[in-house]
RNA sequence: GCUGAAGUGGUGGAAUUGGUAGACACGUUGGACUUAAAAUCCAAUGUCCAUUAGGACGUACGGGUUCAAGUCCCGUCUUCAGUACCA
């Protein structure tokens, strides 16, 4: 009987999903594991073969925690809100959510033909009006907070308008934006409410503003930071340029602290973890204020070298910095003017691009040295940004390159504050080995010192203090597009409102079009269902405009990382669950994701995104874990191995790669599919092929050997390259057992490695292998004999390798593992069940259609999933006698095969025997016999 | 520049953590079976020298520690990823 894959595949499948094998239980005796994937965003273009690798790597995880005792919980669903649905719904009309369901569609049919243990029960879709209620509850109960810096916590915005009328605001230490005035609890308690309410915004936690954003005029919206690649956008490649608008906004820096010391108690790649220290970009130092001379103005900076404040010799800002315009005097005005003007014009890309030009322009101002009271001279200078700190730097030239770049470019004087120190070529950067020098009380101090006696002063002047610094930014949460969460927001007299809870969801309306209107609006701006009715407390049409009194509603929705930050806590609980996003006993059952598994484009969005809400959840008390996801593997990438033929320029000959050297040719994608192991092409299939039409029909090639050779080449896989290779194929061809072994043992998960079919037959050929261990002609093989010594260390090698190689992650080696059992057990004829039957168990995480299908024809009636991981015996793998390298002065001459048991004084007796010998016979003196124990035996002389 | 990861046959990659480098697989070559092909099976396959026996060299490069180094230490080079005028 011959291995049907296709059947058997189909059979288990059918039979897992009826039987809901892999559902997981909200009760349960066993330990609980939560194993999740990143959901996938489902694109038109189906899942390649590089798409399942995260996934299958998990689903070995699952399914090898179940043979281990725990309920497991692995769902799966979809990131369904996003661009590339709605691009596609501008140019063709057909609605997103049409294009979103058969995506979907697609996406599960090949899943499940890759025989995952997804628990679909609690499928979730970020698109779907039961799910994002609840993204646009947490939205509001973000409104509904604020951040206490004092206890490092959110609490209730209620709490912060009782402070506000019982003490004012200078008692309290929120995160707020800058500048806020203070009041007194009289002065709180006689602003009207629309004023209180102005106030409030600038401490919730995620408030309206005018910020100047990363406008995308080619996608008519804003992008974040982390969606801006090199001065373009991240999808298209579009310019982005800095544009003013209002837009909500998320308090995240309130947290930035908790977001860096959470980085210590989670188990995740040190590179992760540096990418969002990095983001997050947190220095210490001081910040410290300037007075401007002859001006009611003072120019505030922040530094991380308080210590060299005496060495300070000019002052930089930003040519946005609102004190430009406020300072520069009549003589500079001219300059100064030009200058902003150019800066403007330069792109952001130009400005990144060409780093080494210095420029700037002196404003004719000066600033006070607040302790020698020195007039410093304000300059305005690019390489100072005005998105960092206060957009203005103290400039230090003989401590920053920068700075003494500048300095010596307009010939500014560079002052020595480093003792015994040459700064006659480059700033002294270091803050090490060195002692301060002719800076008064500073003098002789060392870095640590003179940085707290340096505050301490400038404190005592009330000119400055101690400040820690973050790089991370609030989150701009507004997108003007249609196919997103609609925000649960209406504004009466321009002032934002909260949707309450039981009118949740606010569902996303029908438009005529997808693109912004004609004013400029977001989409949302067409719909004619678009208003709020206080009196109705419901959606109502902007024609009822005569009957009701009605509010604008938010006509924004929000970002692709709205939905995709908490969506792990729903997967918790049934998806339809309409009173609370989860259950508290659910809540409390699975706690956190045990490993999550996904790339590593999503360390400075998704990742840090989620880890917030999810802080916020818990100080607001919805969720009781600090991160959402303890252990974190970043699968690598599987790369496309392209394929080239050469035409002639201006002709329609092509060319073999050996015959291009002296020809004039460029190079044209070909199909992978027409390439055979030897990089050979199949002609004649590239010239049948329909999508080419006639291209290809009477072109001519020219052959080397007899066959026309193709150039390869290694790039990301995507439909434009030809590349792609589809799951859909290799399952039809070897069977999803072959994809998800084959995957596995491409390499390291953690590695990025290109795709090569040709490799698949390595892995089918085991499979085959292991059928005919089981089954042969007569059926099966299996019986009740008593099995060798050997079939049983074959096992138990098998059972501890593959064991440790599954809590290591590494499961590229457990594929040879298996190949090496296989290849010893059908060498030594083995039949016994009590091998055979618990081999399968520790392939079926990797192989679970082949492996359930021979369980079931060993008579076992459940399935395979229910049954206990084998346990290791040390006892099958102990030997009698060992290999014990004999070297001379190092040099490995011989082993010795010797008991096991054997004494250390036995050891060098027997081996100062065969040394005499061989001394003996070469005619010399023997040498001295050292043995280390346990490992090696040495003969020195 | 900074941060992180890595460099092993023709290729993907192993190596129990300092103990016989190259497991396993692909590819290649030869053979068996077949009218033939596919499939399957067997053998060889790091490089060099040698008819053989055997020997020399070999984990990016140069040093070092050790009886013993792919593995540890110092220096150099290269590649990939992230990030960047961050004061």
């Amino acid at each position: 009987m011959q291995y049907h894959f296709n059947a058997i595949e189909a059979k288990w499948q059918k039979y897992w999903a009826e039987h809901q094998t892999f559902k997981a239980e909200n009760n349960s005796d066993k330990p609980k594991y939560y194993v999740l994937d990143m959901f996938p965003y489902p694109s038109g273009a189906g899942l390649h073969v590089g798409h399942p690798l995260g996934y299958i790597a998990s689903d070995i995880y699952a399914r090898y925690k179940r043979h281990k005792g725990f309920n497991v919980l692995h769902p799966q669903g979809y990131d369904s809100f996003g661009l590339p649905a709605e691009q596609y719904a501008i140019q063709t009309g057909q609605h997103p959510a049409i294009t979103t369901e058969t995506n979907i569609k697609t996406y599960r049919r090949q899943l499940d033909q890759i025989g995952f243990s997804f628990d679909w029960s609690r499928e979730v879709r970020t698109s779907s009006p039961e799910y994002y209620k609840w993204t646009q509850w947490i939205f509001i109960q973000l409104f509904e907070s604020w951040y206490c810096k004092n206890h490092q916590c959110a609490f209730p915005i209620s709490e912060l308008e009782k402070l506000f009328s019982e003490e004012g605001n200078s008692g309290v230490n929120p995160a707020c934006d800058e500048n806020v005035e203070l009041f007194t609890a009289k002065e709180w308690n006689t602003m009207s409410s629309e004023q209180q309410q102005s106030v409030l915004l600038q401490y919730r936690l995620t408030y309206l503003a005018e910020t100047e954003v990363n406008w995308c005029p080619a996608l008519g919206t804003v992008l974040a930071n982390d969606e801006i690649v090199n001065g373009v956008s991240e999808r298209g490649g579009h310019p982005v340029i800095r544009k003013k608008m209002t837009q909500w906004s998320m308090r995240i820096s309130a947290y930035a602290e908790r977001l860096l010391q959470g980085l210590d108690t989670i188990d995740w790649t040190d590179s992760l973890k540096e990418s969002q220290r990095n983001w997050i970009g947190k220095s210490v130092g001081a910040s410290v204020t300037f007075n401007v001379s002859d001006h009611d103005e003072v120019v505030e900076v922040f530094t991380t070298r308080p210590d060299t404040i005496f060495g300070v010799s000019f002052m930089t800002l930003a040519p946005e910095h609102d004190l430009v315009s406020k300072i520069t005097t009549a003589d500079q005005k001219e300059d100064v003017e030009a200058y902003i003007e150019a800066t403007a014009k330069r792109s952001e890309r130009e400005r990144m691009a060409d780093v080494k030009t210095i420029s700037g322009v002196f404003t004719g101002a000066y600033a006070e040295h607040p302790f020698t009271k020195e007039p410093l001279p304000i300059w305005i200078g690019d390489y100072v940004l005005a998105g960092y700190g206060t957009g203005a730097v103290m400039s230090v030239p003989c401590g920053d390159q920068r700075d003494y770049d500048f300095a010596k470019h307009f010939d500014i004087a560079i002052p020595n504050i480093f003792e015994g120190v040459d700064i006659s070529e480059e700033a002294y950067g270091s803050k090490d080995n060195v002692k301060i020098a002719n800076s008064d009380f500073l003098n002789g101090m060392n870095y640590k010192k003179a940085t707290k006696r340096a505050i301490y002063e400038l404190e005592q002047l009330g000119q400055g203090e101690g400040k820690t610094n973050y790089r991370l930014r609030d989150a701009v949460f507004s997108r003007q597009r249609y196919w997103g969460e609609p925000f649960p927001v209406y504004y009466v007299n321009g002032k934002p409102q909260m949707i309450e809870k039981q009118h949740l969801p606010i569902i996303l309306p029908e438009v005529e079009k997808y693109l912004p209107t004609e004013e400029g609006e977001p989409p949302l701006g067409r719909a004619d269902v678009w208003a709020w009715s206080t009196e109705t407390n419901s959606v109502v049409s902007n024609a009822k405009i005569n009957n009701t009194t009605i509010h604008p509603l938010e006509l924004n929705t929000m970002p692709g990382w709205a939905g995709s930050s908490w969506y792990f806590f729903r997967y918790m609980e049934d998806a339809m669950r309409d009173e609370t996003f989860a259950s508290e006993e659910a809540l409390n059952y699975w706690e956190n994701v045990d490993l999550y598994i996904g790339g590593s484009e999503h360390a400075t969005g998704h990742l840090l995104y989620s880890r917030f809400w999810v802080k916020f959840m818990k100080d607001r008390g919805f969720v009781n874990v600090e991160e959402p996801f303890k252990k974190l593997i970043n699968q690598g990438m599987i790369l496309g191995t392209s394929a080239f033929i050469y035409r002639e320029d201006g002709t329609n000959k092509y060319f073999s790669k050996g015959l291009i050297a002296d020809k004039h040719v460029h190079p044209i994608h070909v199909k992978v599919k027409y390439i055979n192991a030897s990089d050979e092409l199949d002609i004649e299939g590239l010239k049948k092929d329909s999508e080419f039409g006639e291209d290809y029909a009477d072109a001519e090639f020219t052959l080397e050997d007899g066959v026309y050779k193709v150039g390869r080449e290694v790039e990301k896989m995507s439909k434009s390259k030809y590349n792609v290779v589809n799951p859909d194929a290799i399952c039809e061809q070897y069977g999803a057992d072959s994809l998800r072994l084959y995957e596995m043992f491409l390499g390291p998960l953690e590695q990025a490695k290109p795709w090569n079919t040709a490799g698949i037959t390595g892995v089918h050929g085991f499979l085959k292998k292991l059928w005919k261990l089981y089954i042969d002609d007569n059926g099966l093989k299996v019986n009740d004999a008593e099995p060798s010594k050997e079939a049983f260390k074959t096992l138990h090698k098998t059972i501890k390798k593959v064991e440790e190689d599954i809590e290591n992650f590494s499961f590229n080696t457990s594929v040879s593992t298996f190949m090496i059992a296989v290849n010893e057990l059908t060498a030594q004829k083995c039949t016994s069940k009590a091998i055979l039957e618990p081999l399968l168990i520790v392939l079926s995480p990797y192989a679970p259609h082949i492996a359930e299908e021979l369980w079931n024809r060993l008579g076992n009636d459940q399935s395979i999933s229910t049954a206990p991981f084998p346990k290791f015996e040390e006892q099958y793998l102990v030997e009698s006698s060992k290999n014990y390298p004999i070297s001379f002065n190092g040099k490995t001459r011989f082993t010795l095969e010797l008991p096991l048991d054997m004494s250390k004084d036995d050891i060098e007796k027997t081996v100062m025997a065969h040394e005499k010998t061989i001394a003996q016979l070469q005619g010399r003196e023997p040498k001295k016999v050292i043995v280390v124990p346990g490992k090696i035996v040495n003969i020195v002389g």
